[in-house]
RNA sequence: GCUGGGAUAGCUCAGUCGGUAGAGCAACUGAUUCGUAAUCAGUAGGUCGGAGGUUCGAAUCCUCUUUCCAGCACCA
């Protein structure tokens, strides 16, 4: 009997009854068959090897596809479950998925694992894959299983299985001999993994509570050539080049002290510079859009924490308070209650609304000491926050202008990889539902108007109101937070804040925070690692080194750079007695975007030899000329 | 905070079995006056993160502590 099968192309072919997808890439062509890992019938993830019993659609996954490469990093998880009890046959298993760049595998083990134990495990690995041992699924009952797992001695399998719900299909993948429980579908055999790599060890909560035991995780990547895991680890190695706190050293950006605190930052003059630079850039757009400038100071009294919540909320990431006059003030983790008092200083009319409040703040939040990275995750930390308290009926125009005003300004930091994500209401929450609704509306509805390609984060909103939140990746691909925009239904209240409206009655006003770069500090962490350190020449510290070939062309070297302070330019003359060879390299290192080399030519005919970071040289050209040209690219922002 | 691994000159790193520390770069001095990513020579620079302990003797072994790295947890 023949059933028919459709392909994603719209064609459609018979084939006899119980085929298998294999042997269905196998009819296209061997080279396919050899090459494909996965395949979806029906819209149903199978194993290759499953027979199709009814007519169906058919898409077959090669690796260079996402679920190709889930599904082999998957099977790669449990070949390493395998290795890991063959060696360690204690060891008791407990889940191990597919992630983004590979997979990871935990296992409850008394002893951790040592960077030896990984290369034995490694090579166990290898050794398995040769075996071609077939990954053999089998449905079963959940009693069986769990006596199945119980005899073995996997409690860990048992309590996930007690909890699969009932009806639901449950499953074993076996190859050699190790069995799981798994929902598949796997790669039909071992030895389609060819190169493997463990990369690291640590230890991992079961379920992800702290409350539970710490178990011992091994990260690790396949690909089906060692060619590919190699690019993948030049990848890695290329990354580290990358690391903020690598470039904030070389280029003498920042410092965090021991002597002084960890995850307190020393902005040198490098940063600094940039810094203000950003500021300058920032106030002046934030005045366009109607914003007020406001400066509010590092603590206050702790009745304003109790009024705010965030003793309640937060007394644990607070630090403790400071005695003055016999009473206690916090440092600042928020400047929010700062604005509100703002706010609360007159009585304010529907006439005065919206009113926009900005400043860069500065807070202080007792971090958990393994949580501290670099720039990304400090103690102390200027946020560029602002708050927007407006009518109800204003809302949706007022979330839709933040939205617009901050992507135009991370615009000019020339990111264009951004993750935007809704927050939605989490299961501990404020206010009613019905305001949530409102509000996660108002912010959908802003993404939606705007074009803006986000993803949803069901619950992950604040306990008092919904988000958006725009993440920027590192230079190992770990997102960070930067740009927030968060509804609030508890301060408002809290405060008892109010308006008086067309009516002559007091109104409680719509609050929104909302933070654009975030925190300065994850902001130039974030900013040094998507540009390696090549920032836009806008914010360089240094726009020009002049460079003279000799001491005898140095009055001319001055001249120069006179000319390009009085233009605005950012520039310095590099006097040192030293070859022009070395003080390129030395501006090169540097990344300093222009280097004018001038000697005895240069000094003749009023020109200087212009090179360009990265690039090279670009011949000579007129001062007045290349002036223009600079102030041109600063002033775009390119 | 948890698990594991680190901390040696300003930076990057070496230091064997426990015998009181070494290189390159940077800095400083001198020579050199140079055409697009390192000119040569010399000088100086260290309580080996900190505190205890073991030992005749500790950078090295042990304990505690600070801090960094990777991951977990947390992230208003």
């Amino acid at each position: 009997m023949n059933i028919k099968i459709s392909f994603p192309d719209g064609s459609e072919r018979e084939f006899p009854k119980d085929i298998s997808s294999y042997d269905v890439a196998m009819s296209i062509s061997p080279g396919l068959a050899r090459n494909v890992v996965a395949a979806k019938v029906n819209d149903k993830l199978i194993d290759l090897n499953a027979p199709i019993k009814e007519d169906a659609s058919i898409e077959l996954y090669k690796f260079d596809s996402e679920i190709g490469q889930e599904i082999y990093w998957h099977s790669t998880a449990h070949l390493m479950a395998q290795a890991v009890q063959e060696i360690y046959p204690d060891v008791k298993v407990t889940i191990g998925p597919a992630i983004e760049n590979g997979f990871y595998y935990d296992f409850d083990k008394e002893i951790p694992f040592t960077d030896a134990d990984l290369v034995k495990i490694e090579a166990k690995m290898k050794e398995l894959s040769k075996q071609k041992l077939e990954y053999k699924r089998e449905e079963i009952s959940r009693e069986d299983a769990i006596k199945k797992f119980a005899d073995m001695g996997e409690t860990y399998k048992v309590e996930l299985l007690e909890e699969i719900p009932e009806g639901e299909v449950i499953s074993l993948y076996s190859q050699g001999n190790f069995v799981d429980l798994c929902r598949g579908p796997h790669l039909p055999n071992t030895g389609m993994i060819k190169s493997i790599k463990l990369l690291k060890t640590s230890g991992a909560y079961w379920r992800g509570d702290e409350k539970n035991k710490m178990l011992q995780r091994i990260y690790g990547i396949s690909f089906p050539s060692n060619k590919e895991l190699n690019k993948y680890l030049a990848m890695l190695e290329e990354a580290k080049k990358r690391d903020h706190r690598k470039l904030g050293k070389e280029l003498d950006i920042y410092s965090i002290s021991d002597d002084i605190g960890a995850g307190l930052v020393l902005w040198h003059p490098n940063g600094g510079l940039m810094r203000s630079v950003i500021e300058d850039y920032w106030k002046k757009r934030h005045f366009e859009d109607g914003y007020s400038i406001v400066n509010t100071p590092h603590i206050g009294k702790k009745e304003l924490w109790i009024t705010s919540g965030h003793l309640e909320f937060y007394e644990d990431v607070m630090y403790n308070p400071i005695m003055v006059d016999d009473q206690e003030y916090y440092l600042k983790p928020m400047n929010c209650p700062f604005h509100i008092g703002i706010y609360q200083a007159s009585k304010k009319s529907y006439r005065d609304l919206p009113i926009k409040m900005a400043e860069m703040g500065t807070v202080y939040r007792y971090e958990k000491s393994g949580a501290m990275h670099g720039l990304m995750r400090v103690r102390g930390f200027t946020q560029d926050d602002a708050h927007i308290i407006c009518t109800p009926e204003q809302l949706d125009d007022e979330i839709m202008d933040v939205l617009r005003f901050s992507i135009s300004i991370l615009k000019a930091f020339r990111f264009k990889e951004l993750e935007i994500y809704l927050s939605t209401m989490p299961e501990k929450a404020v206010g009613e539902k019905e305001d949530w609704d409102k509000a996660t509306s108002a912010l959908e509805k802003a993404l939606k108007a705007e074009n803006i390609d986000y993803k949803v984060d069901e619950g992950g909103g604040a306990f008092y109101g919904p988000k958006i939140d725009i993440k920027i990746k590192d230079a190992l691909n770990r997102s960070w937070q930067c740009s927030t925009i968060q509804f609030d239904f508890n301060l408002p209240e809290r405060f008892e804040m109010e308006y008086i409206g067309a009516d002559n009655k007091p109104h409680r006003p719509f609050m929104v925070h909302r933070a654009l770069l975030g925190s300065l500090e994850r902001f130039f962490g974030t900013l040094i690692e998507y540009h390696a350190g090549n920032f836009p020449l806008w914010l360089c510290p240094v726009q020009v080194e002049v460079i003279p070939i000799s001491e005898h062309y140095e009055k001319y070297a001055k001249d120069v750079n006179v000319k390009l302070k009085a233009a605005g330019i950012r520039s310095e003359v590099d006097l040192q007695n030293e070859k022009i060879g070395y003080k390129i390299r030395g501006a090169e290192m540097r990344k300093i975007p222009f280097m004018f080399i001038v000697g005895a030519k240069e000094q003749e005919n009023g020109t200087v030899s212009v090179r360009r970071h990265g690039v090279g040289d670009l011949g000579s050209k007129e001062i007045n000329e290349i002036i223009v040209e600079i102030k041109q690219e600063n002033d775009e922002k390119k």
